[in-house]
RNA sequence: GCCGGGGUAGCUCAGUGGUAGAGCAGCGCAUUCGUAAUGCGCGGGCCAGGAGUUCAAAUCUCCUCCCCGGCUCCA
């Protein structure tokens, strides 16, 4: 079956639960309930929630109205017999008002009936395999003014083995997630009590974070940019200029008085910062494009309930860089970017990605003329890197347009990282100026830009990416020597000490268990390598080797071993014996 | 922020009104071991926080904080 077709599948399975929930609670009134990406969801208004129980005696009567195999059947009507029949529907007569049509179609089923654009299924018994998966809450028409409505998720396939093969690929992901699985092999954790969505990186979440920035830094240094350190607060005059209190204040920390009535604002963006340095001098012409990088440190306020992990905190540090250029130079500038965003994502095993261009919204600072110069920059720019994209009319910024990358996984999901957007408000709102050929002031524009967005939120997808068995350049630890016995604890430490001087990050386990419990803790905190030494090791001055989640690799010498980790660390991706 | 479900040892969890429990982890002792758990012993809790009901509260009620599933929002 392709996307559609199980858009079909999946839409017709969400009515055979609306008939069900209905046959069950009569006085649910019904809301909406669509094909969604991977199955589908119904949304009910009921005054008493749905419970794990509900959702068992709700699955046994689909699959009686499956078996029922009542044939599914479209019927027009017009408007007028419409509300006959949704007459006890508050939500279906909203939508059926919204409508512009004389006739409406609905689709039905035995005695269940629905307004719907369909298409279906011709008979619920098509509907083989399914499972309801979870209850939640959500808005009418998702705003927040509605009242509540009860979401029932589930999924369906044809195939017994598609419908297995989709919850393993739940429980795989919900085994990687990284909020359970960094805290418990040390990467990192959240002090509830403390701060919540605030991040602790532990010692082995740190080497991570450092050697991301200082190849996130190299590759900024040898693609033209310069790099910049800025303050954490300023004075709040700097947030009345940019806009930020009259725009964004609600996601701001409160200002800190100091030496009475002076306000002090924490920062929850870079770029003013970056401004007050392009602002710091007269800037010529010839300068352009600046190109300004850090790894900025920004704290939002985020309401409590959206905080989620490391994917959605309140402090977190942005791989941000504002280029200033002249119109005629975005669409340059943005093959540029494009280039370096591939090249870093591809360093960390992302090599499928989505590309989203927005274009101009309804409300929007700026000259028409100016977006469409940039829109069209940007356009070319994905045109000529051969980028597949899709447009999403309207969704950019009042500021000016945007490309947004979204990366997919190992386990096929989506992730917004990379943003690059073009900004005509904030040359415009600071005045900020160059002088050109012609010795006459004119403004630059600026296009903000983040290839990771947020290093947490790029941990946070790494770790899941990766499922916590990072490629050897980034592995907090690299090796792990495990000398059999206390009797070769000397051997081990020699092997160690040579190893450190080669720069490797290694440790020794001088535990007195085992060899079995030496492995099994090492392969559980992920170790990359175990090396492994005992009597004969030491009589040949050799290393027995083990590889994370592939067992016993063979003895080494030494300078052997090295030279093959080497390799490895500088392809930045797993080799494995048919390329060591 | 909203709706629902939760919060008991470092972790996973049991305990529904009457003396706070288990496994793992930790510590100590013994063991010196060849590719995913050696044995014995010991410590460890303001039961998220506060208020109330009760002779008595982890357990019942209320408030607050935080977590989880979503909604909304976003890097």
């Amino acid at each position: 079956m392709n996307k559609d077709e199980m858009k079909i599948y999946w839409h017709t399975s969400s009515h055979i639960l609306a008939q069900a929930v209905k046959r069950l609670y009569p006085e649910t009134k019904l809301g909406i309930g669509p094909a969604i990406e991977e199955g589908f969801y119904y949304d009910f208004y009921r005054e008493i929630p749905f419970t794990p129980q509900d959702i068992e005696k709700i699955t046994t009567e689909m699959e009686k109205i499956i078996k029922e195999n009542f044939p599914v059947e479209k019927i027009e009507y017009d408007k007028q017999n419409a509300e006959e029949i949704l007459k006890d529907e508050k939500f279906k007569l909203e939508i059926l008002k919204e409508i512009p049509d004389e006739k409406v179609s609905f689709y039905r089923q035995g005695e269940f009936i629905d307004l719907c654009k369909g298409p279906h299924l011709s008979y619920t018994g098509k509907i083989k395999f399914f499972k309801l998966l979870s209850i939640s809450s959500s808005y009418w028409k998702g705003n927040e003014k509605n009242p509540s409505m009860q979401r029932i998720y589930g999924i369906s396939f044809p195939e017994k083995k598609d419908l297995n093969e989709y919850l393993q690929r739940i429980e795989e992901a919900k085994s990687r997630d990284h909020r359970i699985l960094g805290p418990k092999i040390g990467l990192f954790s959240l002090q509830q009590e403390f701060g919540p969505g605030l991040v602790f990186w532990h010692p082995k979440g740190a080497i991570i974070r450092k050697i991301i920035e200082d190849f996130w830094k190299d590759i900024h240094l040898e693609n033209g940019y310069q790099l910049l350190y800025t303050p954490h607060i300023a004075n709040i005059k700097l947030w009345e200029m940019s806009g930020h209190i009259e725009f964004y204040k609600e996601n701001m920390y409160p200002p800190i008085e100091i030496d009475e009535k002076i306000l002090y604002q924490l920062k929850p963006m870079n770029c003013p910062f970056h401004i007050l340095i392009y602002q710091d001098t007269v800037r010529s012409y010839r300068e352009l494009p600046l190109r300004w990088a850090e790894l900025g440190t920004v704290y939002r306020l985020e309401k409590i309930g959206v905080l989620h992990g490391l994917l959605r905190v309140r402090g977190f540090t942005q791989d941000d860089a504002h280029i200033f250029c002249r119109v005629e130079q975005i669409e340059e500038e943005i093959m540029k970017i494009l280039q370096l965003v591939l090249f870093f994502l591809k360093s960390f095993g992302f090599d499928k990605y989505e590309v989203f261009l927005s274009t101009r919204p309804d409300k929007f600072v700026g000259s028409i003329e100016n977006w469409e110069k940039a829109t069209n920059a940007l356009t070319q720019a994905l045109k000529k890197k051969d980028f597949q994209y899709q447009i999403d009319p309207g969704e950019g910024v009042f500021y000016g347009p945007k490309i947004d990358i979204k990366v997919r996984d190992c386990l096929n999901r989506l992730w917004q990282c990379t943003t690059i957007q073009v900004d005509f408000n904030i040359p415009e709102r600071f005045n900020l100026r160059f002088v050109n050929e012609k010795n006459e002031f004119e403004q630059p524009i600026m296009i903000h830009r983040a290839i990771m967005g947020s290093l947490e939120r790029f941990f946070g997808i790494l770790i899941e990416h990766y499922n916590g068995n990072f490629p050897l350049w980034l592995a907090p630890v690299q090796i792990k020597i495990l000398p059999i016995s206390e009797t070769f604890f000397e051997y081990g430490e020699k092997i160690l000490k040579i190893l450190q001087k080669e720069k490797f990050r290694v440790r020794m386990d001088t535990s007195q268990e085992k060899l079995n419990k030496k492995i099994k803790i090492a392969e559980e905190e992920k170790i990359s390598y175990i090396f492994i030494v005992g009597e004969k090791e030491e009589k040949e001055n050799t290393i027995a080797v083990r590889k994370h989640g592939k067992g016993m690799l063979g003895t080494f010498t030494i300078e052997d071993i090295i030279n093959i980790l080497k390799k490895e660390i500088n392809t930045r991706v797993y080799l494995d014996e048919n390329n060591l």
